[in-house]
RNA sequence: GGGCCGUUAGCUCAGCUGGUAGAGCAGGGGACUUUUAAUCCCAAGGUCGCAGGUUCGAUCCCUGCACGGCCCA
């Protein structure tokens, strides 16, 4: 009872892997070497091989290394698939090309082991191409064994919780994280080429500001003091203009505390630019040009199907004034009704939910998600919105109760949110108290003034177009997925339940 | 937060409104020198998410809990 080769189901499995490490090292070969001399990728191989007619082989021999994912045949003879980076090919083994002993040891191979092997490319008679196995070495044993070779991983908390498994298993997962990484490399690219200056600001804040969220408290033991992980890096890089660092941008993640749906996670990564002396003009103009560039280069276009949509992200985008379009859709003019009680029972009597404790800029806030963005699929800026909802946004000069700022929408998602940036520092600190009376009136998310940073206004900055992108809704949008947890590699999760079950 | 659904072998899934569970793949033994989800033969593998309840008897019915998915807020 107590060996576990006797036991059934996964530890039996892995004493069965562990037993053939064992024999490995017990005649003297290390089941996890260091390094495999001379290996090229599976990809060169297969170019190397492919004006190969059936049947014949290359005269020079080559070394690749990869996962076994497939076995076929047994015997004197045996197909084995392995898989790197660039691709699968099979090795051919033959008892009398690589001898008895070195037959047996590749027959000991599970799925998963990761090995080095050696041979000249050939195409067999089927026309398969291959490696023509003459040597090969165990490079990584694995213990435990993969998931199903036809099926792959479906379970979906299996799937997050040991995301190394779902992307063992399943090559179009891996092509979503290839894809995040060319949109934000074609993204640094784009901003690169227009003069901006990549920084890095704190994720440890003394004071957290920029958006409105509740954040994740820490302590600094050696400083003896509390900070917060930033919830926008917004108020920094602004410093960083009053600075002289007149593009800038940053491009990293943020942390707010607050519930998971599919499209939060707690953490999560967005695009801050700053770019004086423009407006938010010029960077809407930026922006759809910019997220044009990244789909391009996720995708090779510009236009992404998305929940059985197509969605053309090629500029000119639609824009949209923002009062007009909310009456449009709710048939409520929030303008006309500047109190949250009047505007509460509005949104009611058409049957919008609004709930009491909810202060004005919350319900227009609310009223927005329900009635405008789910059909917001097409790209579109909302221009324009009350000062209430925008503590950092400079009014427009003909309308002081309306700031100049937009915010983004593909997919029936807000995708960014940009202002020509609030400067002056008396209005900001006016802002800034607007908030401590939300706050007091019970608006956990309203951020705290930040006093340093009005110093910073107060030296002066320029006028400034700012813009914030979430990328991975950006992902969402270009990968056709519709949970953020599919395009994030490890999302947050509920603790395990605890019945025993081993993990891993 | 609410509603619905799910949790059975390492993986993917069956399991007939109650009688102590099956398949394919993977793994083990055997056969096989051109396979492509190789094929054939044999044997093995289970705390049916967890805890209660009802019942002579529960994977199945009921309650609670945990985790997850979808929808709504």
């Amino acid at each position: 009872m107590t060996d576990p080769a006797d036991a059934g189901g996964l530890d039996r499995l892995i004493a069965e892997r562990r037993a053939k490490a064992d024999a490995l090292r017990e005649r003297g070969v290390d089941p996890f070497p260091a390094t495999y001399e001379g290996r090229r990728d599976i990809g060169d191989a297969r170019e190397l091989g492919e004006p190969l007619p059936p049947g014949e082989g290359s005269d020079e021999s080559l070394r690749i290394a990869g996962r076994v994912v497939a076995r076929r045949g047994q015997g004197k003879m045996a197909f084995l698939d392995v898989e790197d980076h660039t691709g699968r090919i099979q090795l051919w083994a033959r008892a009398n090309q690589i001898g008895q002993e070195s037959m047996a040891a590749l027959l000991d191979l599970d799925l998963g082991d990761i090995v080095g092997a050696e041979g000249p490319v050939a195409r067999t008679r089927r026309g398969e191409l291959s490696l023509d196995l003459r040597g090969f070495t165990l490079l990584a044993k694995a213990l435990r064994p993969p998931p199903d070779k036809h099926h792959g991983l479906k379970d979906p908390e299996t799937r997050y919780r040991q995301r190394y498994l779902d992307l063992m298993a399943d090559e179009e997962v891996r092509g979503v994280f290839r894809a995040r990484a060319a949109a934000i490399a074609a993204i640094r690219r784009f901003l690169d080429g227009r003069g901006f200056v990549e920084v890095e600001t704190p994720s440890l804040q003394p004071l957290y500001g920029g958006a409105a969220a509740r954040p994740f408290v820490t302590h600094h033991n050696a400083l003896d003091r509390d900070l917060y992980l930033r919830i926008a890096p917004e108020l920094y890089l602004k410093r960083c203009v009053v600075g002289g660092l007149d593009r800038v941008y940053e491009l990293g993640k943020n942390f707010r505390n607050e519930g998971v749906s599919y499209k939060h996670n707690p953490e999560f990564t967005s695009l801050e630019t700053y770019e004086a002396y423009a407006d938010y003009r010029d960077v809407a103009a930026m922006t759809e040009t910019m997220v044009a560039a990244a789909a391009e280069a996720a995708t090779g276009g510009t236009t992404v199907r998305f929940r059985d949509q197509e969605i053309e992200l090629a500029p000119p985008w639609t824009r949209l004034d923002l009062r007009e379009s909310l009456e449009q859709a709710s048939g409520i003019d929030v303008r006309e009704l500047p109190e949250a009680a009047a505007l509460r029972d509005a949104m009611r009597a058409k049957g919008y939910e609004a709930a009491d404790t909810a202060t004005w800029p919350q319900l227009v806030d609310g009223l927005l998600s329900s009635a405008l963005e789910p059909d917001l699929v097409q790209p579109t800026f909302l221009l324009d919105y009350p000062v209430e909802l925008s503590p950092f946004a400079k009014r427009r000069p003909d309308d002081p109760a309306v700031v100049e700022r937009f915010e983004a929408f593909a997919g029936g998602m807000e995708i960014a949110n940009a202002f020509t940036e609030l400067n002056d520092p008396d209005d900001q600190r006016a802002r800034f108290a607007a908030l401590v009376a939300e706050r007091e009136a019970g608006d956990e998310e309203a951020p705290p003034p930040d006093p340093d940073f009005l110093a910073a206004l107060e030296y002066g900055m320029p006028p400034t177009g700012g813009l914030g992108v979430g990328i991975d809704r950006l992902v969402m949008l270009m990968t056709d997925r519709t949970s953020i947890r599919e395009v994030v590699l490890f999302p947050a999760m509920r603790s395990e339940a605890s019945d025993g079950r081993d993990p891993g």
